[in-house]
DNA sequence: TCCATTTATTTACCTGGGTAAATATTATAC
DNA sequence: GTATAATATTTACCCAGGTAAATAAATGGA
């Protein structure tokens, strides 16, 4: 019986989330899921494709078509590697300036979307969030 | 710091649950959104579309796209009331036949999305999420 | 060596979220 | 009564998720 109305709740809070992420990204001309690659590449570096989106838990198609728009807008490039069939992915200059202020802008975006709960509620609330997608 | 990651935890479980209810779904050729639509419908009966948006807490483009795609495939009816700038919306005799069952296969999804939480966990979680969206 | 299989990426097409602006109708103020 | 404002819906166009199938390159086995 609790279990009902999950999809929906879950659903809500999926939205108000990237509503708010999108807004904080709003004046860097950024998006919520390109931010989460940005952020991806800032903490590991160079990557291929399949590393990025296996981290994510996204499908390949969806990668390709965020970083296309990312490299359009000059925040990655791509190059070939050895394996000519994978693309190695890195932050251009731009990025790698600009990024450290915008992770800080997103820490506290995030924090007004935990702003109603307890500083408890926010540690339960994560730690019962990496439970289901473990 | 603990709220670091919260939009990542929360962009990785809501396409994990979109995931989950569009596969039990599949075999009436659902998809989620339009299953919150029916369910909307089931406990509300006829319903213009601003009250189906404003209670889905989305935008109206979205609900006039999705009632077109339930409307194509007989799971809803459109009709112009009095007030000739709405659109009452109401459920077909199909819908009022399978929404029973489909709701039993939905709730049934919902326990498995959450089966790795133990019953406590579960309520603290949706309750968790209810105050964020309050 | 050569063919079959695997792996990495892309393309095409679907659903579903958003905003901005257009339309049609109703309500309101003067 | 008529012009203006508000309301309900739609249209056009973004971004982002998914699947299925195509392409290209590397790997492996006979």
């Amino acid at each position: 019986m609790n279990s009902n109305k999950t999809f929906h709740e879950v659903h809500q809070i999926a939205r108000l989330s990237s509503k708010v992420a999108n807004d904080c990204l709003k004046e860097y001309g950024l998006y919520h899921a390109q931010w989460s690659i940005l952020y991806c590449l800032m903490k590991n570096g160079q990557m291929i494709q399949t590393d990025i989106w296996r981290y994510l838990n996204v499908e390949a198609p969806t990668v390709t078509r965020t970083l296309t728009r990312l490299e359009e807008s000059g925040w990655v490039v791509r190059k070939h590697g050895r394996d000519k069939r994978e693309r190695l992915v890195e932050l251009t200059d731009k990025a790698k300036e600009l990024l450290p202020e915008i992770e800080k802008n997103v820490q506290r975006a995030e924090k007004r979307l935990l702003e109603k709960l307890t500083e408890t509620e926010q540690l339960q609330l994560i730690n019962l969030l990496k439970k289901i997608n473990s």
